[in-house]
DNA sequence: AATGAATGAGGGTTCATTCAT
DNA sequence: TATGAATGAACCCTCATTCAT
């Protein structure tokens, strides 16, 4: 009955939605949620505020829309059924993978970290996220169980640390403390550490 | 009128100033800043909204103040002069007060992450505390320096971070990974990386 | 490029028209003419918000066709030129109608009873149906001063009112005071009290 | 601790209420509900927007109150408790204090049978109201039973719809409606009815 | 010192209406 | 003819802040 067909206007909307959530999260991630208001959002967006309501239900669904999004990405960016040990290889590639998805969008893993911060922050991001990130990590931890050094639980516990502390300074001043930073000490670390060869790994 | 001498008015006014900023700290801390109404405070500390603009300016000085009030106790903690090198034993000292400072006060810490994740902070907290944690941590980097097993910047860089992440993960779920759990594998970890004994060292 | 003549659109427009105006009457009496959106019409008539601008002006014209359908029924099914008086026969037929009518369309009369009850309704509704109505009643009672028992006003008072009332709960809660039960009862009372033999007056 | 003493206070706080209870009212019964907005509320009650929420959760709320408080009112005003028979004299003052209490406050009642007339309105206005009408013409009706011309339940019907009828039309339109020309007539019809002597009747 | 009534700007949200397609 | 994306005014409500008492 529309003069347009199905597919192009899904894909339009498919557009202004993903322009109002990535615009959503810029503010969001800069300002904070309850400083960002849904007049801001459009402004930015150029659209009206009504319109927003036509594409998300509240400004809380605009939230959980685009974590559920991140989540989805995460998902289908890393293989969460991987099975055995990884090599040293892939070890290595596993962290750089990580960390290069945390540099593609700093923004939104900004938001998560102060999401997270927040008690009972089940009720708004659910756990889809949370398990997502979880089995992710999963893999290397594995991994580092194996290679430990020292007694095992101490050797995750360092390694899960780090990883987070390391993304927690990106996050904070992704232009104080770079991505290529962070990885280079990583593995410099972890390479010595487990006597791993850099030089026979491609870099990314 | 009142029989009262001057001090203890002052006294009774510095308590309720107290009362008032631990009230607010906490659903700060809980709530998130803007979640938490001027009324809210109020209530919880038991005394009128009009009164708490009579010892604080606005709600955002009520943060500051807060945040203030940390950093000055940080530093009266902490000896931020403290020169020389430090040794193995003070290494380990200083690493558990560091932590035992943290976890004095939850709340606050997990206020301030929260904070440090907002651009431009500084408008709001100024640069006090900052400078305070940073002088603190840097007591321990220049023992690590001297320390280091592989490149000095990688070494440091993993203390670093390893510090962060394990107050992000203590701050975010205190009850899941408590403090003397994280106190535990830090120490461990140097303590075997660094021919430490820790047999030697009196706890906490 | 339609095949089809000028008379079957004709046709279908009107039955359109025709499908919005009920799908309106029966939100507008049920959830109130401002708690029903435009969007809640269209969806229930399963048109889209732009057609139903394409037969009504506005939701307030909406409102008024349905209102001058209903006045321009009554007008057809009521003679309202009926001269001469009422015979008994008459008389109880007219009311039988009257209710009946009624029963015919619970959910316009319910809308139209609280319009009534907004003052300066005049702006919305007009004059048309009060007209009607007023007309309509106008007739029997003239029949009803014919055969007062008492004085004239409070006998016309009380038909006026009875009547009314009766309506007012039929409206209120169709299922429960049902119409049946009305007629019944005033035509009981009626015939009683003008001495009219109901044995000899075919039911509806 | 307040300067001013809790009586002052409460009374003035009642008072207030009591103003934005009445001017609500006007404006619900004259505009309707969804009609009149805070703002309209506020401006004719000359305070703020915002103060009403200081008394008020909700403009839901500000209505359920008007409610409880006529429902309250009429408790108190007739006594739900009658027992045993009215006499004749009884039965006439019952109808005109009723009569004289609608006429008291027009505007609630024309709001009262607006929100009747929607459905489920329970959910809004709660059963407190129904019951205490009930009651109160259930008093008038044990009078009719016995008193009953024809058969009982036509007599009730009449009554009953009668006396809803008169109130329907002068809560639409009091002015051309008076209560007095209600009362002279309802007391006529059932004076003469009932063969019940006014003259011997002390008016109101 | 202490109260809470009062303000009003600004928040999220709804919805009648328009218009490009 | 028919669609629904788009608008923006107006809605209800919240809250930091002020001020008379």
């Amino acid at each position: 009955m529309s003069p347009r067909t199905n597919k192009q206007w899904e894909s339009l909307r498919a557009e202004k939605r993903e322009l109002i959530k990535q615009t959503a999260l810029e503010l969001f991630a800069n300002e904070g949620f309850h400083s960002t208001s849904i007049e801001m959002i459009a402004q930015k967006a150029k659209i009206s505020k009504g319109l927003l309501y036509n594409y998300f239900e509240s400004k809380e669904d605009l939230l959980k829309e685009i974590i559920y999004s991140a989540s989805n990405e995460l998902w289908e960016k890393f293989d969460p059924n991987h099975d055995g040990i990884l090599t040293d290889e892939e070890f290595i590639y596993f962290i750089r993978a990580t960390l290069y998805a945390i540099e593609a969008n700093p923004l939104f893993w900004r938001l998560y970290t102060v999401l997270m911060l927040k008690p009972n922050i089940v009720h708004i991001i659910g756990q889809e996220l949370i398990k997502a990130s979880a089995m992710h990590i999963h893999v290397l931890l594995e991994y580092i169980k194996i290679k430990a050094q020292t007694d095992v639980e101490t050797e995750m516990f360092v390694f899960s640390s780090m990883l987070k502390g390391a993304i927690l300074q990106f996050v904070s001043a992704p232009e104080m403390v770079p991505m290529a930073y962070i990885e280079k000490h990583i593995t410099s670390f972890y390479a010595f550490r487990y006597k791993i060869d850099l030089q026979n790994i491609t870099s990314k």
